[in-house]
DNA sequence: TATAATTCTCTTTTT
DNA sequence: GAGAATTATA
């Protein structure tokens, strides 16, 4: 099979590469470390080095292991590879971490005592499990809360530590409480033979230690490793490289430090920055040159993130020119800042830029709200990635439950979902029963349901409707091992459980909304039926429930719809757009007022380092004075990853006469807050109250104030930019307030 | 057993 | 201010 190497096929390869690219590509076996600078064209280093490979013979599609951190990259991966080489590479695997992990554990997991139908808990599932664990360990749901554990546990896994590993570094009541239900949550999953996000990289690590000859098998087969975003892999996930490439030792992982932002999920950015150690004999190269921004925003980005401390040095630069300064705006509240970006956006799509080009980032999901409406308002379309709503819809999730359950009949998470769903008599308490007496006897709830005579203390009627319900899932079951098309199995649940019945019987619009979420379901799986399906010999409904199951919020995008595209900064990572608006710079909320608490204030900036470096041509920085966040307004001060913009680049090169000097409320000239004020007469909105104030700040340290929402506190400080440092007694610690603004007074 | 009413938490970021 | 979880009532 083995191709005899064109010269000119391989040199056409290399053309329009830079130096150090060029070398990525060529470099030869052993591990290679790629340090790529944001925009400094790593994907198609990536897709060009596999083509290489390919094309001069040192590798076979089959012996090429490739990882990225989404499908969706994934598949452009492969795409981009497969018009390089001129055609299919199938036996490549070109896939996320999570994927590749469930279809080795697919193969493999009956070693660990699970069958090839596991099922794949997402998080909401796997809290859900949790939370059972503690209610039958008579644990304070109060005091150990199921997220807490859930955010313990998964930590625990990811650094390979598992529930006895775990209770043997207990230190704390906390931790010990912690092992109790790890260890009970554990159980529980092995018992519904199903896995979590974190099992899938944690099993599939187990499964390559415990038996050599899967690791052999699979660390021959994989001659090359490739791996994209490495800055961001956790411990679980280097141990699995480590594992796979201890044969050959042909690890290529391309990074960048500054990028580094999955710190909170258990991402060890020392995993990048201690590669060379772990492989002294690697080659290293550096990618500089920027393909995407102006000048103008490299330069912001660097400054920006000169602030940390302990990054690769790099110097990002471009030939692509000086570019227009960065726009920072102050408004009043989140809707003048909406108002803002949505008429600004109007704005550039008359002067004729398509609404694709456009891109809104902000810090946490719920903040795209605001901004909805006023898109909706302004007739501009938009696409919100993320905050993954569809999957988790109560029907949906239903309908995938039947699924699952036809499948795995070990899962009495299933079970319990849909075993009353519709409405057919069985209620909690003869739910319960059943699931108590699988315990005892040692058998799947399936069993279980379809032997209801056998279970005791269970009511005729109850015993009734379990039987109407298992035989039907028995004529269900048969189909599935029929191996009919999915989209069939689907209609054939929906039909015959009821399901659809029911809702069309409840005739409210809420019931006809979630008919229609159903229909997108089915026309779902059958799209899947028509490509994965047509494709792939492992095709079915446990492949469908994979792919569902790992499918990430980025995977949802959609280029050239003429769509505005609204996501966090996490989902921006690996995009660009010509023009970039941030929104909601504000201390508090981006930097996150948790992750400062907990000592994130570094990863915030890589986040803010990310959005910026997204943006191509022109970036927005937006904030406002006033937010409401959780019920409670609250005032805001401007982010300080804002002042570490040089400001002569942005257009507001006076900021500093904010508040430096600045006469009770007068002489804003060129300050901020002209900026504001001038951006919202433009809008013609009033932006509301806000400014009103224009009283003397007067505060001094030492002064006793009362805030209209915090009470009582003192001021512990003032700052330029008319800022009050003020420790509230309720709240045990200190805001920063502006003081032009913030509703205080002294007492 | 099912629904309605009411209370309570929650907002970081995600595979 | 919303969604889940809990409690009260039919």
């Amino acid at each position: 099979m083995l191709r005899v190497p064109s010269k000119e096929a391989v040199d056409a390869l290399l053309e329009g590469l830079n130096e150090p690219q060029r070398e990525a590509v060529t470099a030869g076996a052993g591990p290679l470390l790629i340090l790529a600078g944001a925009g400094s064209g790593k994907t198609r280093v990536l897709t060009h080095r596999i083509a290489y490979l390919l094309r001069t013979g040192q590798a076979r599609a089959d012996e090429i292991l490739a990882i990225t951190f989404t499908n969706k990259a994934a598949q452009e991966m492969r795409e981009r590879v497969e018009l390089l080489v001129g055609r299919a590479t199938r036996a490549m695997w070109v896939m996320t971490f999570h994927s590749a992990c469930a279809r080795m554990l697919r193969a493999e997991a009956h070693r660990l005592g699970y069958t090839r139908q596991f099922t794949i808990y997402d998080s909401a599932d796997s809290r859900r499990l949790i939370k059972r664990c503690i209610d039958d360990l008579d644990i304070d749901p109060k005091r150990f809360t199921p997220r807490a554990m859930q955010a313990q546990i998964s930590d625990a896994k990811n650094k390979l530590r598992s529930a006895e590993d775990y209770r043997k570094l207990v230190g704390s009541f906390f931790e010990q409480t912690v092992a109790d239900v790890y260890e009970s949550y554990e159980r529980e999953l092995h018992r519904a033979n199903a896995m979590d996000f974190d099992d899938l990289l944690f099993r599939a690590v187990n499964v390559l230690e415990l038996f050599q000859e899967v690791r052999d098998r699979y660390a021959t087969a994989f001659r090359w490793v490739l791996v994209d975003e490495y800055q961001d892999t956790n411990h679980a996930q280097y141990r699995w490289l480590q594992l796979l490439s201890g044969e050959h030792r042909n690890l290529a992982v391309v990074g960048d430090d500054a990028q580094s932002i999955y710190g909170f999920r258990g991402a060890d950015i020392t995993n990048i920055l201690e590669f060379e150690d772990d492989f002294p004999d690697a080659t290293v190269i550096k990618l500089e040159q920027n393909y995407r921004s102006t000048q103008m925003i490299l330069s912001a980005a660097n400054a920006l993130i000169s602030n940390n401390r302990g990054q690769t040095v790099k110097h990002l630069w471009t030939d692509l020119g000086e570019g227009d300064t960065i726009k920072v705006r102050e408004l009043a509240d989140e809707h003048a800042e909406a108002r803002y970006v949505a008429a600004e956006i109007e704005r550039l799509v008359d002067e004729g830029v398509s609404r694709s080009e456009l891109a809104v980032f902000y810090r946490t999901n719920s903040m795209s709200r605001v901004l909805e409406d006023m898109l909706v308002r302004a007739q501009i379309g938009y696409q919100v990635i993320g905050g993954t709503k569809f999957y988790e819809r109560a029907e949906v999730k239903d309908a995938v439950a039947y699924l699952i359950f036809l499948l795995n009949p070990s899962d009495g998470g299933a079970f319990t979902r849909i075993a009353n769903s519709p409405k057919r008599g069985i209620g909690q308490t003869s739910l319960s029963r059943v699931l108590a007496h699988a315990e005892t006897m040692g058998i799947s709830p399936w069993e279980a349901a379809a032997g209801a005579d056998e279970v005791p203390t269970l009511g005729t009627a109850a015993r009734r409707a379990l039987e109407r319900f298992m035989a039907t899932m028995e004529r269900l079951r048969e189909r599935v091992e029929s191996g009919a098309p999915v989209g069939d199995i689907l209609e054939d649940v929906l039909r015959e459980t009821g399901y659809r019945d029911a809702l069309e019987a409840e005739r409210t619009i809420e019931a006809q909304g979630r008919i229609e979420n159903l229909e997108e379901l089915v026309r779902v799986a059958r799209e899947y039926d028509a490509t994965a399906g047509a494709e792939s010999d492992t095709a079915g409904v446990a492949e469908f429930l994979q792919q569902i199951a790992l499918l990430s919020d980025a995977d949802q995008l959609q280029d050239d719809e003429g769509l505005v595209t609204l996501m966090t900064l996490h989902n921006a990572k690996g995009l660009e757009f010509p023009i970039v608006f941030m929104i909601g710079a504000e201390d508090g909320v981006f930097p996150h007022s948790r992750a400062l608490d907990e000592g994130g204030l570094e990863e915030e900036r890589r986040l803010a380092y990310v959005g910026i470096t997204r943006a191509m041509r022109d970036l927005y920085i937006t904030y406002a004075r006033r937010r409401n966040s959780f019920g409670a307004e609250s005032y805001g001060l401007r982010s300080r990853f804002i002042d570490e913009i040089p400001r002569e680049l942005t257009d507001q090169p006076d900021r500093n006469a904010v508040g430096a000097g600045r006469p009770a409320g007068f002489g804003r000239v060129a300050s901020w807050s002209t900026a504001a004020a001038a951006s919202d007469e433009a809008l013609g909105g009033g932006g509301g109250g806000g400014g009103g104030a224009g009283a003397a700040s007067v505060f001094r340290v030492g002064d006793d104030v009362v805030h209209a929402a915090f009470g009582d506190g003192v001021v512990t400080g003032v700052e330029p930019g008319g800022i009050v440092v003020v420790n509230f007694a309720g709240e045990g610690r200190e805001r920063k307030l502006m003081a032009d603004y913030a509703p205080i007074r002294r007492r």
